[in-house]
DNA sequence: TTCTAAATGCAAATGACTTGCAAGTGGATT
DNA sequence: AATCCACTTGCAAGTCATTTGCATTTAGAA
């Protein structure tokens, strides 16, 4: 981990070192108030102050360590930065699955080509929402 | 104007027929503050208050009039209720073209069948971004 | 060990909404 | 046309996620 921060030109403080190791160990995404919590949790960091939790977290999206996720439920979530993919978000119970899919990127490419305003594509994103099959059940 | 209010049982107020015709107006999708800004900018109704373009702005969703859009810009979008389309927005310009394509929900339905926690996606957001001709050049 | 730019804690500020409540008003009814 | 009341609105205060100013602390290079 203290690697991940070298590389950066990052100091490898206790918060820095806590909150990529939540992210690591977590298999779904965050939002501040999460990694805050599980800080709070701990006994070793939980009084890493909630403003530091907000700029480590701008801190690593910025050095691309963790990317940005809109769930749109009102506070922005974070996971670590890996293979670009999307995510399925269940309305009810919040499950995500992430997924990968060559065809979506392949007809984004052939929608700039009838573009008359745009050459390319910098980003998107890409979310979709329903119900999970336990919560149907 | 009063008939779209009148079908869904809302009262033909001032501020809702304004609102209504800010968006028949707009070529491009606002935001509250945009909308009471132009209201502000017009002599009949400088004086409705910011609270009640929140509530019509939500009256107006939940009655299909408009739909939200989350451009990730910190405040949420509208524009009028149409066809179910997408939007590539300029990085620089915000200038926002439409799209639409039914190659994307073809491919959004095969996601469906190879999730495994999933059945069917209920709704989706896709927005893009990039640069424009114009901010190109 | 020393030193300093970078990081943190704390508290106040911001921005985008939301809400409680008292006063006002469409529009159905008379 | 006057009445009435559930629905609307204005206003001010509140909320929630996030940001910022500033004084203090600290990682890590020298």
């Amino acid at each position: 981990m203290k690697e991940i921060l070298k590389e950066r030109g990052y100091k490898a403080t206790p918060a820095r070192l806590a909150i990529l190791e939540i992210f690591i160990k977590s298999k779904a995404p965050l939002a501040a108030e999460n990694v805050y919590k599980e800080l709070k949790r701990s006994k070793k960091n939980k009084d890493i102050n909630e403003a530091t939790v907000y700029r480590t977290l701008s801190l690593f999206e910025e050095g691309k360590v963790l990317t940005k996720i809109d769930f749109r439920k009102g506070s922005v979530f974070f996971e670590l930065n890996k293979k670009h993919h999307h995510h399925i978000t269940c309305f009810k119970c919040d499950t995500v699955e992430e997924f990968e899919s060559t065809a979506i990127e392949k007809v984004l490419g052939g929608i700039v080509r009838n573009s008359s305003k745009f050459i390319n594509i910098k980003e998107h994103s890409l979310e979709l929402f329903g119900l999970c099959k336990n919560c149907v059940a």
